[in-house]
DNA sequence: CCATCTTTGTGCACGCGTTCACAAAGACAT
DNA sequence: ATGTCTTTGTGAACGCGTGCACAAAGATGG
């Protein structure tokens, strides 16, 4: 039986064992004094408690570069996430395949939501067209929605709305490789900013709090 | 003369007020007292020490759907990112205009990062290719690495590595929707996890901690 | 069956970030 | 000028998450 220490674990993952194990402890006692934890048994715990065990069926709004790039992501199906429909605006593209899965327009959505029993909308389309597409899918009964265009979307509540903002990861290298030029002329600067020197070494790969939380809209 | 305060600011963000005007005061005190912060000031001061005034050069390696989606992205001009190339592995693409600017090939990657003055790269390549393509951005010059493609890359002492991947946000959406769908029927789980169950009504559209951080590779 | 050794699960303490609360500062009216 | 009122900037307290350290549990070998 192939086995994993928190110890193993945490030196992989970069965290403190200690935290790793007291996370774990949430779910439950999977592991074995002594031995660690097996490994099948504990992804198959973790992933049921993340979902990742049931088959999520989602659609895509709007199937430009970014909406094609998403159809054609092989990350999704390893995850549970089946893309159910891809929808488009534009009558040229209806009938069309992107990644296997033909285009329809969207003046079928709602019967597309309601047919597949969708609860996750994703919103690939330029600015102007996303504040519609999403009322529309949530009065179609989409619970959650994935924005990718660059517009704040308001929805009732127990409507979950998650904004991913392309450039913002780009910005946060920026704010670093800035760091890394004034380096040298650290002291000539007229103000330091303590949260960001505490981060200059960071070397990590995600998305973690390493720069300032309030930023200019 | 335009001004806010912190507390229209801080209820604006949906944060404390207090927190606000500390975070403001680690770069300078800009604010009046009696009056609130000049906008205008405030957007400049917040602006340069986040590293949106300066040009920021950037190559995007691997010109698919991803890459081209990127390219067209309009958010980058506005923050102060340049598109100085798009490069691609595919001859038949060399010198087809993608956003307007030709796609040169990888042959060239060093020149054009050197002739440009590159330091940040993003990687929009089959997972396949990440590797290479990144040791090459860093072997000529580029210290901040964008990483799309769905693979951890190792890179040298000071080089920065920032990795996205497009499916863990849908997977926190399906992870708040299995908490919607199972609250009904909450106390028949096995157990229950405490920081699922307090992040239950949150509403930002952020990429906050509001998920478990350890995750099955 | 007992001893030893490994690794988990967790109480406890420390440290950091958030929030409270207030004095200082400045605008504005009289 | 002087007083009042608003809002900043920040010292101090609080709370939470992280990490330490260890007892309990179980495997493994003699």
């Amino acid at each position: 039986m192939p086995t994993v220490s928190s110890e193993e674990l945490a030196a992989a993952a970069g965290v403190n064992s200690a935290k790793l194990r007291k996370d774990f402890s949430y779910l439950g006692s999977y592991g074995t004094r002594g031995v660690g934890y097996d490994v099948e048994y504990l992804v198959y715990q973790i992933s049921r408690e993340l979902g990742l065990t049931q088959d999520w069926p989602v659609v895509i709004v709007g199937i430009g570069n970014l909406g094609a790039a998403l159809a054609n992501y092989g990350g999704f199906a390893s995850r549970g996430f089946r893309v159910a429909a891809l929808i488009d605006a534009d009558p040229a593209m209806a009938g069309k395949p992107v990644a296997g899965i033909p285009v329809q327009h969207t003046d079928d959505l709602e019967k597309i939501i309601q047919d597949n029993g969708v609860s996750i909308g994703v919103i690939a389309t330029p600015a102007g067209a996303a504040q519609q597409v999403c009322d529309r899918l949530v009065a179609a009964g989409v619970t959650s929605i994935l924005n990718f265009a660059p517009t704040v979307l308001s929805v009732p509540d127990g409507v979950d709305v998650r904004k991913v903002d392309l450039s913002i990861e780009l910005q946060i290298l920026a704010f670093h490789e800035q760091r890394k030029a004034g380096e040298e002329a650290m002291e000539a600067l007229p103000d330091g900013l303590p949260a960001a020197a505490a981060a200059k070494g960071s070397a990590d790969q995600g998305p973690d709090g390493d720069v300032p939380a309030v930023m200019p809209a």
